[in-house]
DNA sequence: CGCAGCTTTGAGCGGAGTCAAGGCTCGTGG
DNA sequence: CCACGAGCCTTGACTCCGCTCAAAGCTGCG
């Protein structure tokens, strides 16, 4: 059973995908499980950082805290993603905080085993410097869409990504708290913004926080 | 001489530093050189990454334009710095623009040939991912800056990090323009800002960009 | 010396934040 | 099964930070 999830999250997360099967089976012999309720914290700054985590099942949001205490939403962990790599090279400690959104799953390994591993396959190696890549490059322009559009294209990109293919019906994955959040906002101007895409028939409010895009190349224009 | 300015370069990079002598040796042979003078254009969107870049002296800024065409200062590369695009794996076309802000020498290192290198030495994996992380780590908090400081305070920011402790007499390194693409705001308020600190006596302007900081301490305030 | 690009300053406006109050929703427990 | 309450969401009124546009000094390089 433990031996089973192992495998899972093991098969599940890009970075492992191109190793051999036998190194897979190594892998999975360091691996330890920890399941998290909705709302509850994985990790807070401050903390040290001694393992990798790997989200298996579930979905987990990473926020840092400014200066004036203001909640700045970074990223999600979804299944396959994984976090604590930026630091695990170094004695260091958590930057931010992990809070899972739903019942999560999470695989971790510890951060000695981890650099055991790394030294010895070089395609790991490889495959997490990949991986850094595309974190960066997603932070990157997240950073650019902040400081250059405004909130109205910010959150047009954002839905537009967000629903991908299902507009006929979709649910927002966050809170309206979470998205001004992410988005570095507040929710009062969301749910206004919300109104004025509705008013412009450009969405159609179904429910609460679900919606139908009746226009998405309108919206993709503000971009 | 070619040669003498391969070994500084792998002196100067933090990433080639704890190789063993021969693998430095190895290293230098792969190496490239360049010169640009300043206002020089290194890479632009859409090009094909060709080489690892390593600046050795000098000064070099990456870009990204945003859809609105604006100009967004993403970081600066010093020397050591390496440019990062160009040490993934995957990615094959720039994403972003560098131009050099003085003249600058940088040192080259055809892709495959570092990939190589990468596939031998996990120390070097190593380092590289380390450096990643530390990139990786201070977007990630100029991004929680940008979304949650006032523009104030992210340039009271700016001053205290760039400054240094030459506090008594310091020049800035970029042009106002810059400054502002940085911080994600325009010239006229970085004008208007830094009249407000001297107003406040926080600091003393010495020449057109060139200050004196005469209270740290309130400047840190703002953070 | 002259021009191009940077910097400074002013006036005016608008987007988005704050504060506050009322409506919804969903989970919990009586 | 319904009532209650906490946490969200929505809406309004008001304010203000910072952007835009415009014009006039600076500065440095050819």
């Amino acid at each position: 059973m433990m031996v089973h999830d192992a495998k899972a999250c093991i098969q599940l997360v890009p970075i492992f995908q191109s190793l051999s099967t036998k190194e897979k089976a190594e892998v999975a012999t360091l691996v330890r499980h920890h399941h998290f309720a909705a709302g509850e914290s994985l990790f807070t700054a401050g903390d040290a950082v001694t393992s990798l985590l790997i989200v298996a099942h579930g979905q987990v949001k990473i926020t840092q805290i400014a200066a004036n205490g203001k909640e700045q939403l970074l990223y999600l962990l979804n299944p396959g993603d994984f976090d604590g790599e930026a630091a695990l090279f170094k004695a260091s400690t958590r930057q931010n905080f992990g809070t899972a959104l739903s019942a999560t799953d999470v695989c971790l390994i510890r951060r000695e085993d981890f650099q055991k591993l790394l030294q010895r396959s070089p395609q790991l190696a490889l495959n997490i410097l990949n991986a850094f890549g595309q974190r960066l490059a997603s932070v990157t322009e997240q950073t650019t869409r902040t400081t250059t559009a405004s909130i109205e294209e910010r959150l047009a990109m954002y839905l537009l990504e967000t629903a991908g293919k299902n507009t006929a019906d979709f649910t927002l994955p966050l809170k309206k708290k979470d998205i001004a959040s992410y988005l570095g906002t507040t929710p009062e101007t969301i749910s206004r913004k919300f109104r004025d895409f509705a008013d412009a028939g450009l969405i159609k409010k179904l429910a609460v926080n679900r919606f139908q895009i009746l226009d998405p190349d309108q919206l993709a224009l503000m971009e």
